[in-house]
DNA sequence: CATAAATTCTAATGGGGATTAAAATAATGC
DNA sequence: GCATTATTTTAATCCCCATTAGAATTTATG
């Protein structure tokens, strides 16, 4: 499912694009990166991109959707995965987190939502708002089965998820950092500091 | 401290600039936004603003000094006021998401640093490590003083600070949300999701 | 090889926005 | 009221960048 053997020459180049285009924005924001700057990480004119984009703007509802598509993925098998709702939510915290920092990678946080037009920027704002439902779900299960403590699921999911998107901010590619991340994280997030 | 009550008609009109500056640049980032859009939040022309900063970088610079002396103050009144390493922690959260959701927000996130310009990135920097090393300071207190369990401060840090960094990215105003935020982050972020 | 299709480039065009200088208006001190 | 200073506006200027059309080049196909 990730990584599909057939892969035309066209979407092979389609996806390095995205992946460019998410660590530029990632790093300057949507209006802060021009298309010269993307192509450039790819040894390509600014022009050459509107082969395989409409314009900017549908550039980044691509990287957008991917990023979407990705969060969707850890959270399904989070969901699959973890036995309770402790470990649901345990779970979706690495497996998202191993996607952002692993090979699949970079993955465009979405902070720029404003910038898309209209009709994209409503379909992002689904996508997101279930993304957050799901989450709010597992929570609210392991709240039900006793695993979770009993917490304002709303603000626990914004907190969670906050913790995760800002990680591009000061990630950026060391693969040995990578892996403290992965294994440091979930943990803070689901046990706290508190000893014991 | 905060609002010293010789403010000269000079100083109170910039400070409200740096605070519209803030929204926007919160809203659309750095080069999202206009220096027109700024203006237009308090009715002014664009070409006025230069009256109170030198250019906008300068403006990016102002907001992004601010919510470092703000994160600051947050930083030592905790440290002074805790017990412990893991009340320092607590309190902290408590006191920064209190600044940022509170009548002396919004407070610029810093999430586009490579805009700003050599000397002022490098200031910039050097604040935020700073910010970042008194609180793995903090957690390395509580580690040792058997307040907070044994954890990568470094990724604890990151990962406590990234949660408090996206809250303008969901939150816009809401008293009510605000004290939901107050009353709910420092559990969340100290005492993790885990029952008992 | 030769031809067609796919991919990229070169060379405009146009608009938006940062910036500035000078003029206009508002505030203040005497 | 007058003169000085503080504040804001109007009206350019300039540069960057998104976008497009058409030419050039590379790749695939027989």
């Amino acid at each position: 499912m990730s990584q599909p053997a057939e892969e035309t020459r066209f979407e092979a180049q389609r996806d390095r694009i995205l992946k460019a285009a998410a660590r530029c924005f990632n790093e300057k924001g949507y209006s802060g990166t021009s298309l010269k700057n993307v192509a450039q990480h790819l040894g390509l004119t600014d022009a050459a991109l509107y082969y395989y984009v409409k314009n900017k703007e549908e550039l980044v509802f691509q990287c957008y959707l991917r990023a979407a598509e990705l969060g969707n993925e850890a959270m399904q098998r989070a969901a699959a995965d973890g036995k309770d709702g402790y470990q649901q939510a345990r779970l979706y915290v690495r497996y998202h987190v191993e996607i952002m920092v692993g090979e699949r990678g970079p993955v465009a946080i979405m902070s720029e939502i404003p910038s898309l037009k209209l009709e994209h920027r409503d379909e992002i704002l689904e996508l997101s708002r279930h993304h957050s439902l799901a989450f709010e779900k597992i929570l609210s299960r392991g709240i039900a089965d006793g695993s979770i403590r009993d917490c304002d699921v709303r603000m626990t999911g914004n907190a969670v998820m906050g913790s995760i998107n800002w990680i591009p901010k000061w990630f950026h590619g060391s693969s040995t950092v990578a892996e403290e991340i992965i294994s440091a994280f979930p943990d803070i997030l689901t046990c706290g500091l508190a000893a014991r």
